[in-house]
DNA sequence: TCGACTGACTCAGAAAATTAGCG
DNA sequence: CCGCTAATTTTCTGAGTCAGTCG
């Protein structure tokens, strides 16, 4: 705000917003209603540019960059309540950018008609790029992908340093066998959690419940380092529909389970090969309802449980890889069903290096 | 000598974008 | 196969942490 306008506005919410939230919601609505040749040609244009800023070179090897784009101007929201929440985050030019690489490099040259901050070229640091941005005068950076070998071997280094650690096990052990006939309801729940995150076996089981017990140690261990949500908007609605699902698999399964009886009562009367192939066909229809039904189960417990947990951080910044890959391997569960392709190229190092029998 | 500050980096989770799945 | 909704993935950027520096 201008002084002029600091000294006439003293109070927001005597402030009419509507206008502006009128144009966000238009803006937004003419977004979704695009048609699919104008969301292709957005799309081209965007890997286009990810082809011409998204790569770097760091010793000899291309890289990708993580946040390769500047952060644009906008309202600052901070988390919770802050105290400089709303406050006008402005634009960065090539002014207020540093420039890092190396000396032999070529240096990208500044939008014409403007220069940068400065150009250093400084190899004890890993950003590539960084500005002082004016709510709080922090520092920002651009620096590479967590698919780089920088960030790959400092990920691998934290975990052998967790592994170190494991010398001082025994006693967290003793203490949470300890801790597990705690009246106290918290210190128990940690306990349990713990016991999940050492002891994820899962045999016996086939592969959507072995997800599920894997989903369950991942949540252990979100829960313990208290990584929560909101719960989503459409939580109650999804559950709801869910529900109905099963309730519907119920139903048809009651009803093969009813032709099947009736099939085999044919069979046993006419004793032909006809009637037993419809036996056969009835079984197997039974059975795949019976394991669509497992799944949508499954699938409810699952979602239930998570409805305040945030399983990302843990899964992305806690878990060892190498235990997941191994566990995989260990059970036979296909290393998709757990990590999706960006968790992949992030935990490339893990599923190369790791096999069946690794130990933590 | 020590505590406040700062630079560099990891963590965190909401929002936006994309994809899957269903009727 | 199409259009819609829900689920999943990706993007984005603020928050937190830690070590080194400086007064």
């Amino acid at each position: 705000m201008t002084n002029d306008e600091k000294n006439t506005i003293t109070n927001l919410s005597k402030c009419d917003f509507t206008q502006m939230s009128q144009y966000f919601k238009a803006q937004s609505e003419a977004r979704k209603q695009m048609s699919k040749e104008e969301k292709l040609k957005i799309k081209e244009e965007n890997e286009k540019l990810l082809k011409e800023y998204g790569f770097c070179v760091m010793d000899n090897h291309r890289e990708r960059i993580a946040n390769f784009k500047i952060e644009p101007p906008g309202l600052f929201r901070g988390r919770g309540n802050h105290p400089k929440m709303g406050m006008l985050k402005r634009r960065i030019m090539p002014e207020d950018i540093i420039i890092n690489c190396s000396k032999d490099a070529k240096v990208p040259s500044p939008p014409p008609g403007h220069k940068w901050k400065e150009v250093r070229h400084d190899n004890k640091v890993t950003w590539l790029v960084s500005w002082t941005e004016n709510i709080q005068g922090s520092i920002k950076y651009i620096m590479l992908n967590p698919s780089s070998r920088i960030k790959g071997e400092k990920d691998w280094q934290k975990y052998e340093t967790a592994r170190r650690l494991k010398k001082c096990v025994d006693k967290i052990r003793n203490q949470y066998r300890e801790d597990w006939k705690s009246k106290e309801m918290k210190v128990r729940q940690r306990a349990v959690a713990l016991y999940f995150i050492d002891k994820v076996g899962a045999a016996d089981e086939n592969v959507p419940a072995k997800i599920l017990s894997y989903n369950r140690a991942n949540r252990a261990v979100a829960i313990l380092c208290n990584h929560q949500r909101a719960p989503p908007k459409t939580f109650e609605k999804s559950m709801m529909n869910l529900q109905s699902k099963i309730d519907a698999k119920k139903d048809q399964l009651a009803d093969a389970r009813r032709d099947l009886k009736s099939a085999k009562a044919d069979a046993k009367v006419m004793k032909d090969a006809k009637t037993k192939k419809v036996v056969e066909s009835k079984k197997k229809a039974v059975q795949r309802l019976e394991e669509q039904l497992m799944k949508l189960e499954v699938q409810a417990t699952d979602r239930e449980e998570n409805k305040q947990i945030a399983l990302g951080t843990s899964k992305l910044n806690y878990l060892d890889p190498r235990i997941t890959v191994a566990w995989c391997k260990k059970w036979g569960v296909p290393i998709e069903k757990i990590y999706n392709k960006t968790q992949r190229e992030k935990f490339a190092w893990a599923i190369d290096m790791t096999d069946e029998d690794y130990e933590f």
